[in-house]
DNA sequence: TGCTAAATCTCGAAC
DNA sequence: GTTCGAGGTTTAGCA
């Protein structure tokens, strides 16, 4: 069951004790105040004061929101030390992290909320029709691309990278598959034809490469062609609709004796 | 000055009446509380039961954090539309969003704290060195590239994108300059191989190509030296500090009168 | 609206 | 640790 520690309004010393203990006992905390934020790493930006939530989580990650925008205006990954001090401008919080080396100070002139959050998360999470499930897809269902392709391997080392599917056709030829689950540009058409001529050369027979994506870019199907690559159109969603009918058939076969309808 | 509502464990009609008042006075809202995430949408996820922190914005963006990790696990972005509800599972917030159709829906189960924002953020954010920042530093004082270059324009119009910088040396030669803020890879090797063989092809003159980045992949030296080009290492962090020089020097041409001294 | 390139991208996996 | 590719990437700048 989650804890929840508020302190509404608290002085600035209240909240550094508050921060500490927090920060000891890896809990998670928000902080809702008037701030300044100052960041020099990769790159370094300076933010003006103003009214933000503070978010740090029990791995060490920290995140600067403002009243709008989707992304944090300021960040710090997971992993980070933290200090803390009274400073004469405001309770000062530093996020310090190696590798690269970098640092977030943020400096609260009023805080208006602080909360310490013992939050109890174990519910799994599952992500459904992402490159590699159309990848699975694919394999359970060779014909999606054409009738009689037969898969060799997956993710077969090709000295540009990795392959998706390593195929032969009905006539024996080899079929190398390119995967992407979004509208595919010359760069993955490029990135085909490297894996083709990759293995043009290593197995010295001709080698088809067949690009699959919902969709082509107009850019795209020019080079396409001058590269005597094929395009074959499969969306994620039927994807995600084999691996589910797969899944359902996997349950049916353990759990329900033959004949037996299940709902 | 900010203002903070704050709701600590209440029934889930109390936070339904103050959920809906926040939403429709556009206030940030935080809610932490038990609850299961369904998406649907671009792909689509399930989250099972757990303590989060969900926040949403004024501009109608929502995210959903877990105890730990950067990334929210399930969000969406500004410009949604939210529904809410009382549920026979609990309280559900729902939010809608077009081009492309997509949707969160969270149940809670519980809610441990429901807070209501008014923030006042108005102050000003910069970052610095970012590629721009590169190009401009460089534009500023192209002898960080080497003594005597002399830019003619920068973001040409050349057949495959722009090129960052068009130059001539010191002894008249065109040069193309291709910036990259990290390591560049082969990638650039080749968009700048592009735009040098486009520029010779329209100048009928050499052409020499220059690849500015802070580090260069152990891959891509080869190709380049193998496709006659060049490299220069610049950091990011040396062209910040140019701009910051020329915008300090700027400042005192127009507020201190010449041979007076500013600290 | 749609496409392209950059991001303090983050994240995960492989070497 | 570094590198490489994917992401419900997001975001910003343009055609």
């Amino acid at each position: 069951m989650a804890e929840v520690e508020l302190l509404k309004e608290p002085e600035l010393n209240e909240a550094l004790e508050a921060l500490r203990r927090g920060l000891a006992k890896r809990l998670v905390i928000l902080i809702i105040g008037c701030c300044n934020v100052h960041y020099k790493g990769r790159a370094s930006s300076k933010l003006e004061p103003g009214d933000r939530i503070v978010l740090i989580k029990e791995d060490g990650s920290l995140q600067v929101h403002r009243p709008y925008g989707y992304e944090p205006v300021n960040w710090q990954p997971p992993g980070c030390v933290f200090h803390t001090e009274l400073h004469e401008e405001g309770l000062r919080l530093v996020a310090v992290r190696h590798t690269p080396k970098e640092h977030v100070r943020i400096t609260f002139s009023k805080i208006h909320l602080l909360t310490l959050l013992n939050l109890v998360d174990s519910g799994a999470f599952a992500l459904h029709a992402t490159e590699e499930d159309m990848q699975r897809a694919i394999l359970l269902e060779p014909s999606l691309i054409e009738p009689g392709l037969k898969p060799i391997t997956y993710e077969k080392r090709v000295e540009p990278g990795f392959v998706d599917i390593y195929a032969r056709d009905r006539e024996g030829r080899l079929v190398v598959i390119e995967i992407k689950r979004k509208t595919a540009g010359r760069d993955a058409v490029l990135q085909l034809h490297k894996y083709v001529q990759s293995l043009k050369k290593e197995a010295k027979t001709p080698v088809r490469g067949i690009l699959v994506a919902p969709k082509l870019a107009k850019g795209a199907q020019k080079l396409l062609v001058s590269l005597n690559l094929e395009y074959k159109r499969v969306s994620p969603k039927k994807c995600a609709e084999i691996l589910e009918r797969a899944k359902r058939k996997a349950l049916t076969q353990y759990m329900a004796p033959a004949g037996e309808e299940r709902f």
